[in-house]
DNA sequence: AGCACGCCGACT
DNA sequence: GTCGGCGTGCTC
């Protein structure tokens, strides 16, 4: 009998998406476990190549069929992945239809992710002119080197003439971050016996050989040492030589909240709606009952502190917690809140943290140091035991499902862990998803709402709605109505502030020639270049094409080149031109890509250093300024007109949450919305902050449409350099799925993509649309692995299971 | 992915 | 005749 260990290696393909057997040798009988990283040789050369351990077993050698490699080494000293980790990846492979390796990958942070080096190694004589100017004397030259130098060409021919050969090195990226401290050798007595046989003018070791008696079992830093005694490293390092003390590594975290101080802050009482929705959640939690709840509140109804007083609860209980919120509201507002009321205990995870930062807090959970985990999106992977509540935060919000492989949704697995845990799940959102409103509905998840404004003083603001077809002067589309001007003007001679949003998505700026109407494309994708006046640059947004902004019309040469449409940068702009004397902030993907730029201009719009507030979605979640109020949406309906069935849902969504942001002090708020659709329910019932209607009229057209919630989905998009090749199997992937699927399934396409060609490849998709289709895994399942030779040949195929985005 | 094996064109 | 092109198939 022999122990064997089945292992995923890190090769994402169909073909190696299964176990692998290995032999554990010897030496790491009692040391590996499912759950850990190793380090295997795979294939006919024998790369090495990273892995996880799934399981380990026991069996009878004489009924393998065939030789099995060993195990080369472990990267983990004990398992990185638990068995929920282990469990939860498979699902999640199962149901996203992704590759094990990279489920098992995504849950880790990201700087244990492997990354390879190769080396050459010389195996036989070479000429003196290679052994020194390509491996300088040496035996073996990394790949990145000889690359650089360019010797690639030459070393390629060495290795045909088997002089050389390629190493396959799997490097750790993760590096724990350590101090030099050191712990004594000696007790107290031995310490008196060594000071006595020292001269009493030796000062430096007099007083280490004091410090030491202090310390006991006690780690000391050479940076405390040198700080609080004046203890030199020369001195430590020769008390080691002596064997008084020992030098030891000790792991430091790096803590990126390092320079702010936390006031504690105890919890808010709650009123009677908030403490009803609670008190359920407590009970579900001492229960062990797995429900999900659907928290409907208003914005300011103070749904955070009852996320705050449910975690407190399961911390009380000596359970953990999750608190999901979308990245982008992952302000430093938001998260000294959650520092404030629970300390030390807490995790931040986000995007804003550099990779060691981020590893750090991984690691903080891991040993248990931190019990309450708040982050973004991939936080819900969060290494906790225990768990006594996962809460997701404003639910309805896209990021929480990954745009790439894979496409997890973190409510879904939210739910998940929920069940293994046997733990509740709160959902909370003041625009809930129609699919979580309507499983409320349906009482597949408890419905609780906050009616109320936890703080009663503070008021709904004002909505008007301006319609822009009355606005164009000249034929020219204005960016301001007279009436936004008229009540600009008005706050700002009151020394109040104003937020303005500018709904970007698609609709950017672009240049086009006044004579021929020639508008400048990206050469390699269907999509015109945006105008970037800081950078002085035509870029593109999909493939990141970029080049100089044109003074004559490449077709006719005629200098009439106009700029179009509305970007940040040309509405500040003008705003500069109507408000001279003001100052104004910008907040885009531009002037917040720097790390800390975020933070940098909300607090210089705190202090009121800027009047006027201008950006895209990002300032529209979370902010909170008193002094705000009227917040103008300068064009409402851009995502209207997009040809997706969410886009009512997102511009009502949109609309609620900015509507909220005006009018949070004691002064009351204005909200103007121009717009070219005013008579559109999703902006009339964004006025009236009614989500109970909006919700029974998007129904009605989502039923009308075969839309969800009323019907799952699925897209299947394809890419080919070639339209004709992406185009025919798709076609043919749409003919076996009508084939194959009930006729109460709809099956749409394959058509082009809105923007049909990316960086020189060409896009087409299919939408299915289905009620019951128990066999659709498994005919999906069969159409990615009859794709294979076409996917070898250049084709690129994703299923994307209940997509947020369809265009 | 990465590599070996294997079958067809232009070369010493 | 051979060197090398990349199509095909396999990896415990």
């Amino acid at each position: 009998m022999t122990d064997v260990a089945e292992v995923i290696v890190d090769v994402p393909t169909m073909q190696t998406d299964i176990p692998f057997t290995y032999l554990v040798p010897p030496e790491l009988q009692q040391v590996i476990q499912a759950g850990m990283r190793v380090v295997v040789p795979f294939g006919n050369s024998n790369r090495k190549v990273q892995g996880f351990v799934l399981n380990v077993k026991n069996i009878d050698e004489k009924t393998q069929e065939f030789e099995l490699k060993a195990i080369d080494r472990v990267m983990d000293i004990s398992p990185v992945l638990n068995q929920e980790m282990l469990a939860l990846a498979e699902e999640m492979s199962q149901t996203t239809m992704s590759f094990k390796i990279t489920c098992l990958q995504t849950m880790l942070p990201s700087v244990m992710k492997t990354s390879y080096e190769k080396y050459f190694v010389l195996i036989d004589e070479v000429s003196e002119d290679i052994q020194f100017d390509v491996f300088k004397g040496l035996h073996e030259i990394s790949w990145t080197e000889a690359e650089a130098q360019g010797h690639l060409p030459l070393l390629t021919r060495l290795r045909n003439e088997d002089k050389i050969e390629v190493r396959y090195e799997v490097l750790k990226r993760n590096k724990i971050k350590t101090k030099r401290g050191f712990v004594s050798l000696l007790d107290f007595e031995q310490v008196e016996e060594v000071r006595a046989g020292i001269r009493a003018n030796a000062h430096q070791q007099q007083c280490l050989l004091a410090v030491l008696q202090t310390l006991q079992d006690k780690t000391m830093l050479y940076q405390e040492a040198q700080k609080n005694y004046g203890l030199t490293p020369g001195t430590i390092r020769s008390a080691a030589e002596k064997k008084w003390l020992q030098i030891v590594d000790v792991e430091v975290q790096r803590d990126p909240y390092a320079n702010h101080e936390f006031k504690e802050t105890s919890a808010e009482q709650l009123n009677d709606e908030q403490q009803t929705a609670c008190d359920e959640m407590v009970h579900a939690m001492d229960d062990n009952q797995a429900t999900t709840f659907l928290l409907q509140g208003i914005t300011g109804s103070g749904k955070t502190e009852v996320y705050l007083q449910v975690i407190a609860h399961a911390l009380d209980q000596g359970k953990t917690g999750i608190l999901l919120v979308p990245e982008i509201s992952l302000t430093p507002q938001t998260v000294r809140r959650f520092k404030e009321r629970f300390g030390e205990e807490v995790a931040v995870l986000h995007s804003g943290l550099s990779e060691g930062e981020r590893y750090d807090e991984w690691r903080k959970i891991e040993k248990k140091q931190a019990h309450v985990v708040v982050g973004a999106r991939s936080a819900i992977f969060a290494p906790l035991e225990n768990i006594g509540v996962i809460v997701v935060d404003e639910e309805h919000e896209g990021s929480y499902k990954q745009e790439e492989s894979p496409r997890y949704h973190a409510r879904d697995i939210a739910i998940w862990r929920g069940e293994y845990h046997g733990c509740p799940v709160v959902l909370g959102s003041a625009t809930p998803s129609l699919e979580s409103r309507a499983r409320a509905q349906k009482k597949v998840y408890r419905h609780l709402q906050l009616t109320k404004r936890a703080s009663s003083e503070a008021q709904l603001p004002d909505t008007t709605v301006i319609d822009m077809r009355h606005v164009i002067a000249k034929g020219k589309m204005q960016t301001f109505s007279p009436q936004l001007l008229e009540r600009m003007t008005e706050k700002l001679a009151r020394e109040e502030q104003i937020v303005l949003l500018l709904n970007r998505r698609g609709y950017s700026s672009f240049i086009m020639c006044r004579d021929c109407g020639y508008v400048h494309t990206c050469p390699n994708c269907d999509i015109s270049l945006t105008l970037h006046m800081d950078s002085y640059a035509m870029k593109c947004h999909y493939c990141g094409h970029e080049e100089a902004i044109p003074k004559i019309c490449p077709e006719c040469h005629s200098n009439k080149i106009r700029y179009y449409g509305t970007g940040t940068q040309k509405v500040e702009e003008e705003l500069q031109t109507l408000f001279p004397d003001t100052g104004i902030i910008r907040m885009d993907v531009d002037t917040t890509r720097r790390k800390g730029a975020h933070e940098k201009l909300l607090d210089t719009f705190g202090r009121h250093e800027a009047s006027i507030l201008l950006g895209t979605q990002m300032i529209a979640k979370g902010l909170d300024f008193p002094n705000v109020t009227l917040v103008g949406v300068l064009n409402a309906d851009t995502a209207l007109n997009l040809p997706d069935f969410r886009s009512s849902e997102k511009t009502f969504q949109l609309l609620t949450q900015v509507s909220g942001r005006a009018g949070r002090g004691d002064k009351p708020g204005e909200v103007l919305i121009q717009t070219f659709n005013p008579e559109h329910y999703a902006i009339q019932l964004a006025k009236k902050h009614d989500y109970e209607s909006f919700y029974q009229t998007e129904m009605v057209a989502r039923h009308q449409g075969n839309y969800p919630p009323f019907f799952f989905t699925v897209q299947i998009v394809g890419s080919h350099e070639e339209e004709i090749t992406v185009a025919k199997k798709m076609y043919e992937i749409a003919e076996q799925l009508v084939q194959s699927v009930s006729d109460k399934t709809i099956v749409l396409g394959p058509t082009p993509k809105a923007v049909m060609r990316v960086n020189n490849r060409y896009f087409y998709q299919i939408v299915i649309k289905y009620k019951f289709e128990s066999e659709l895994m498994t005919v999906l399942k069969k159409i990615l692995n009859e794709s294979q030779q076409e996917i070898q040949r250049g084709l690129k195929l994703t299923i994307d299971m209940e997509p947020l985005n369809f265009i």
